[in-house]
RNA sequence: GCCAACGUAGCUCAGUCGGUAGAGCACUUGAUUCGUAAUCAGGGGGUCCGGGGUUCGAUUCCCCGCGUUGGCUCCA
């Protein structure tokens, strides 16, 4: 649409015939968000935005935002409000005050609804530098952002006695911010620097009506169903204990989905030709400070000593591996070399930042590395790339996001011939796939670029699992060589892989992927045998016996339980079939099959049934 | 590490305005022998996270630890 300039945006809306729309938030100008309250300023394309575009859907979220900090202006008039910014969830206001309690989130959250109901239009100014200094004289913050600004007029908004500095664009009225929720409290640093003040943060939601909110709060506490915690823990999976901060136990039933993992991993990489070896968990100190750990990441690695020597538990796996790669001479005739190690690694993570599975001090990374000659980097990228997607798929996650990250502008090692080479191989190996990617300029590793893999699970969270790193820095420390096709010994290039990433933190995402509903092939529990009464335990145990013979996952409950009792408790387990055994299937060599999904199947010969389950346990049916 | 909340039986939680505790599930014993999401009855089980302090008396109030949970990248 096309419009004449010097009417605002308000004006042309009603031209469109939908003046005074509600839902109508703020207008795109040339693909920028704006106030329906600017004035045109020319020739634009033009589209108004509603919450249902995201555009729109941010600007009703930062407008909430400000709506909190007015609230809590007014029950704490000496809050300093700092910054307020929209976030994938809601929005977030951090304030220099005195913490939060909850009552005062409730407090807070009553008076945001007061000021809704009082319906201020949201006005936007335009100040010069030295009257928004003067407007802001008394909040630190935001006189030290105004000074931040380039040059040019500062923008500020109003609503009712509340002025913010902000660059917009919002609402135009308090009213439309209907339905709000404040979610959580946090303490977070100005800036996000620990160094710098603690100010207190509130997060919140908000929807145009009170159903979406509604809608949006049911979703979150159905993720806490699925939380991997409450579910390892309910699965007799693993668990966590004061003794051991941050470091998991795994369970009987939780080895058993563990081990099926590594079982299908193992064949996967034996079909792709790595070797498989496994290094030490403690190490001489000595070989720390080759590697450069000692000097980068001390203050994540646990440190001990050994007959007056300091040693160290190893954070990584990769000097280990060099010492392997090291303990002969290699041939370029060799290459690519793959060696794979699921090895167990110990890192120092803050106590804060611990969770569950998903963030622990020790875990397993499956891990491993490819000896090549510079030229090789391409291919084996893409054979890698190609294990990455093989495995993901088997898993069942079809959505994986790629991002290639380049040379840091600063502090990376390396000549620049090798990074080229390397950066190359990967982009290419990518092209040749066929694959999408985000380009991240920057965001390599030190010592090399790399490839991240992020896999999308069926609630849509993104979770980053696999990476694959071109190190040159390694092999050179290590001194590793091989001998090149002209007789001369050179340093290899080490592809540095993970596809799990960690064994933990992805059987954690496992879990909430499926909420604990495993595919036959990954449940540690697959069968459930189920005699009616007493009278038919001696043939339940000859099916349970049977099913364990053909490499099932079997269990018989023996209990003296009625047929109902033992078929909610292996629902609760999440048992994929259950065979009821009673004088029918006792006479006729049968059992009576029901699903996990509730499903009678009714009677079969118990040799069909193996045969059916072997078959789809082996083919790795999600 | 920092901020906040929380820590009661194996699990989920109730309770005590300060007088040393209770439910359901689980476990165990007995009865029941029951055909597709909970049979009934009895029993055992707690240093109320740990250590100090206040008090005649602390699981309860205060302080310090430890642990758990949610945050601590998103730039007016």
């Amino acid at each position: 649409m096309t419009v004449p300039s010097g009417a605002d945006f308000a004006a042309v809306l009603a031209a469109a015939g939908r003046g005074g729309d509600p839902t109508v938030l703020a207008v795109s100008v040339d693909g920028v968000s704006r106030d329906l309250s600017m004035t045109v300023a020319g020739p634009c394309a033009v589209q108004f935005l509603t919450f249902e575009d995201e555009a729109g859907f941010d600007v009703f979220r930062h407008s909430t935002a400000h709506l909190l900090a007015h609230a809590v202006l007014r029950l704490f008039p000496d809050a300093k409000p700092t910054i307020g910014p929209v976030v994938e969830e809601g929005f977030y206001y951090d304030f220099a005050v005195r913490p939060f309690t909850p009552e005062d989130l409730a407090r807070i959250e009553a008076e945001m609804a007061k000021i809704v109901a009082e319906d201020h239009p949201v006005a936007r100014l335009e100040l010069a530098r030295e009257d928004a200094l003067k407007a802001f004289a008394d909040n630190p913050f935001k006189v030290e952002m105004i000074r931040a600004f380039e040059e040019g007029s500062i923008t500020a908004y109003r609503q009712g006695e509340f002025l913010d500095l902000c660059r917009g664009p919002h609402v135009p009225r308090t009213g439309v911010l209907k339905a709000v929720k404040l979610t959580k409290m946090a303490g977070a640093y100005w800036r996000g620097d620990q160094n710098n003040e603690q100010l207190q943060r509130i997060y919140g939601v908000s929807f145009p009506d009170a159903a979406r909110l509604e809608a949006h709060l049911k979703a979150i506490e159905e993720a806490r169903e699925r939380d991997h915690r409450k579910i390892g823990q309910e699965m007799e999976l693993f668990s966590f204990h004061d003794e051991g901060t941050g470091f998991p136990f795994w369970h009987a039933k939780g080895m058993l989905l563990r081990n099926t993992v590594i079982e299908y991993w193992r064949e996967v990489h034996r079909k792709y030709g790595y070797n498989e070896i496994l290094t030490p968990a403690i190490l001489n100190m000595s070989l720390w400070q080759t590697s450069g750990h000692y000097d980068h990441y001390r203050k994540n690695m646990y440190i001990t000593t050994i007959d007056d020597v300091p040693h160290a538990v190893k954070p990584m796996n990769c000097p280990g591996g060099l010492l392997v790669y090291k303990s002969r001479m290699h041939s370029y005739r060799e290459f690519p070399l793959r060696v794979a190690e699921l090895g167990a690694v110990h890192r120092h993570e803050l106590s804060g930042v611990l969770h569950g599975l998903f963030r622990v001090r020790s875990f397993t990374q499956d891990d491993a590395h490819i000896f090549c000659t510079p030229e090789q980097v391409e291919a084996a990228v893409m054979e890698t790339i190609g294990l990455v997607f093989e495995i993901y798929k088997t898993f069942g996650f079809d959505e994986v996001a790629v991002e290639l990250s380049t040379r840091p502008l600063a502090g990376s090692i390396g000549s620049d011939e090798a990074w080229q080479i390397a950066e190359a191989g990967l982009a290419a190996a990518l092209k040749a796939k066929a694959i999408d990617y985000q380009l991240n300029p920057g965001d390599g590793a030190f010592y090399g670029p790399k490839i991240d893999f992020h896999v999308k699970d069926c609630m849509g969270r993104s979770w980053q699992c696999g990476t694959i790193q071109v190190d040159f820095s390694m092999p050179d420390r290590f001194h590793a060589t091989y001998e090149a096709e002209d007789g001369t010994r050179k340093v290899p290039v080490m592809i540095h892989r993970a596809i799990l990433g960690s064994l933990e933190r992805f059987i954690g995402i496992l879990i909430e992927n499926c909420a604990g509903k495993f595919p036959l092939w990954l449940n540690p529990t697959q069968v459930k045998v189920l005699p009616i009464g007493d009278k038919f335990a001696e043939y339940a145990k000859t099916v349970n016996a049977a099913l364990l013979q053909a490499g099932l996952r079997s269990e018989a409950d023996l209990r003296n339980e009625k047929l109902g009792k033992k078929v909610r408790d292996a629902q609760l387990q999440h048992v994929n079939y259950q065979l009821v055994c009673g004088g029918r299937e006792a006479e006729n060599g049968t059992v009576a099959v029901r699903t996990r999904g509730g499903e009678d199947l009714g009677a079969m010969p118990l040799a069909d049934l193996v045969a059916r389950l072997k078959d789809e346990n082996a083919r790795r049916v999600l």
